[in-house]
DNA sequence: AGATCTCATAAAAACGTTTTCGCGCATAGT
DNA sequence: ACTATGCGCGAAAACGTTTTTATGAGATCT
């Protein structure tokens, strides 16, 4: 069975038919008889024949390739559990809809802008889903003002001016972190920092205003000494906490904005000898594994990350196939799980809520 | 700037040359003078022209692309911590090559084989490297027959009878868990059980040979009962452990093939009210970011995993390039890390090593 | 019986590149 | 002066499909 560089005309010899006959066979049209076809299928069995994917293409327009644009580094989205679950969210639909999946990750964030734009004008993907978690809006002008399809997947700023134009998914970040800080200013913290990644991840900001929004709501005043910038990796984190809370014995909840940042949290705590929640109410965010592995196990916030690849995929499938689309904007519900590392706070010598 | 599909054609148009003459220009070809290559650039810039890929692969009969092989199920490969790095790792060559990256994943084991023949075959990728974690032999008998391209990574059989004739890049998975149940033995532990991953998954297959050559090794006699079967999750890892220990409370170490099992070990231990390590020795696999999350942080064999995808990559990619290979197994260097999980153990009111 | 329609198929154009070939011209070697 | 050599470039073939157009044969209608 070698079968060096068999193509279309090879299986047209065999069969006794000629070339258009062979791919009215294999694309299914009308107006081809059962013996006809049959010839034709025994000869692409018998030479082991597969149609050429760029011969294909270049008739049809279209790869059928989705591109997932992301930053690639050790402390980002790649080691990331998010990014694992958010894939397998929009495999699923992929696979549905006979779409693959090409990555498109940069070490260096500045490639990204003109490589994304490259590989879509090239026709390599029809469309990408932007998992990136950098606030990159010149790459976003560009694909808006070259009428490329994108979907932006948990990553859009909702104060973003280009907002309307874009199609996205997401949960409510802003409104979720007003909530969870809004949950320890009910049970009476009044000292509440916050432990979040540099301000130019996209969901550090929102998540950063969520946090000032409950503050006001509270009528507490807000601090600068009290946000805490825990870098990129759990080191970091844990140093950065460590040291605040050295310096600020009055701190008594920490919102970190994501769960890493929340075990980073209760790490240094602990190496403090502060107990968790006792001394020390933590919040984290997103409920990835880890949540329930750190002891105390973590309040958090669990985010559908499956569902955000999988709805985003599904935006981007119905762009390509020109569908309308009703809702450009989709927010994904979110849950706010209680666990331990808040669940009460000693004041007074009794638990209070 | 509306360029509605804007070929060379009109690219050659605008600059006064043939067709030719941009190509051979775009290719950096020699014999252009500088004078006709700025007259083509300049057209190439203000048309805004990104060259076909589709047609581009058509003649140089290669699109670029890397497939990535592998199964996409909740509790497997896709949202494990492993898949992550070996993707940046493999990210990393890729992008150092001029390669793209394909994901080929199923949730259906069983569309792996002939999907994974087709989209090499189509020429949609140029080769693979597969990642699936079950025994599946008759896809790489398929592959290893038409001649395709293809690289194992972290996870051929060392035993498996095409070994000779295929390229993989590995840890030494035997050998390793070998040498972390010898040091249980040297503790002094006799009554050591294994947590292990159902044996279709080729990983689990070879670090359960090494287990079984440690006890040998220590004369220990093997009893099938201390063979734990953790399932598919952790919450089945968990209670399959809970019920071993329960039944079987002469168990004083378990060795977790990898360290989410070891994590469910340390859990479920806990609520059983045993101690680790006093109580219970575990050992884990991998280091994954859990290692040390958990208490008490585990023992555990450190697995070079974005080395793995790394190393795969650039073998495979000397595959494509049609290069000698020198080494067609390369086995990479692990590193036993110990820490608290099973550091010690209480034997007669003191700690023995 | 002649015109029209359907059916099954083949021939050929098209997709957008790369690459081979060849041509005209200038330069260099004898 | 006559052949090589090389340079710059255009024409055209090739890559492997899909799709449009064409065609001849048979069936159907009037």
């Amino acid at each position: 069975m070698r079968d060096n560089k068999v193509s279309i005309r090879e299986v047209a010899k065999e069969a006794n038919v000629s070339i258009s006959t062979v791919s009215r066979v294999l694309r299914n049209y009308k107006n081809v008889p059962p013996e006809t076809r049959e010839r034709v299928m025994g000869a692409v069995k018998k030479l082991n024949y597969v149609p050429n994917i760029a011969a294909q293409s270049l008739t049809q327009g279209s790869m059928r390739n989705i591109g997932i644009v992301f930053t690639r580094s050790t402390e980002n989205a790649f080691s990331n559990p998010f990014f694992a679950d958010v894939l397998r969210g929009i495999g699923s639909v992929a696979e549905k809809y006979d779409y693959y999946l090409q990555l498109i990750s940069f070490s260096d964030i500045n490639m990204e802008k003109e490589e994304t734009i490259k590989l879509l004008k090239s026709g390599r993907v029809d469309g990408v889903i932007l998992l990136s978690s950098r606030v990159y809006d010149s790459l976003i002008y560009e694909l808006l003002s070259q009428d490329l399809k994108f979907v932006l997947s948990g990553r859009v700023l909702e104060h973003n001016l280009l907002g309307e134009k874009m199609y996205y998914v997401n949960t409510d970040n802003i409104g979720d972190s007003y909530k969870a800080v809004c949950h320890l200013i009910k049970m009476g913290h009044k000292k509440i920092a916050i432990l979040n990644a540099p301000m130019d991840y996209v969901v550090s900001k929102d998540r950063y205003d969520g946090f000032r929004q409950a503050l006001m709501w509270g009528g507490i005043e807000h601090e600068p000494d009290l946000e805490i910038n825990g870098g990129y990796t759990l080191e970091d984190a844990k140093k950065a906490v460590k040291e605040k809370l050295m310096k600020r014995r009055d701190i008594t909840a920490i919102f970190a904005t994501d769960d890493m940042k929340a075990v980073a949290t209760v790490q240094a705590a602990k190496e403090l000898g502060l107990r968790v929640p006792e001394d020390i109410a933590v919040i984290g965010y997103n409920d990835f594994r880890e949540a329930t592995i750190v002891e105390p196990n973590l309040t958090t916030i669990r985010v559908p990350i499956y569902d955000l690849g999988k709805e985003s995929a599904n935006m981007l499938v119905k762009l390509l196939k020109g569908e309308e689309i009703k809702e450009r904007k989709k927010i994904l519900p979110t849950e706010f799980i209680i666990r331990e590392s808040c669940g009460f706070k000693m004041r007074g010598g009794k638990y209070v809520l």
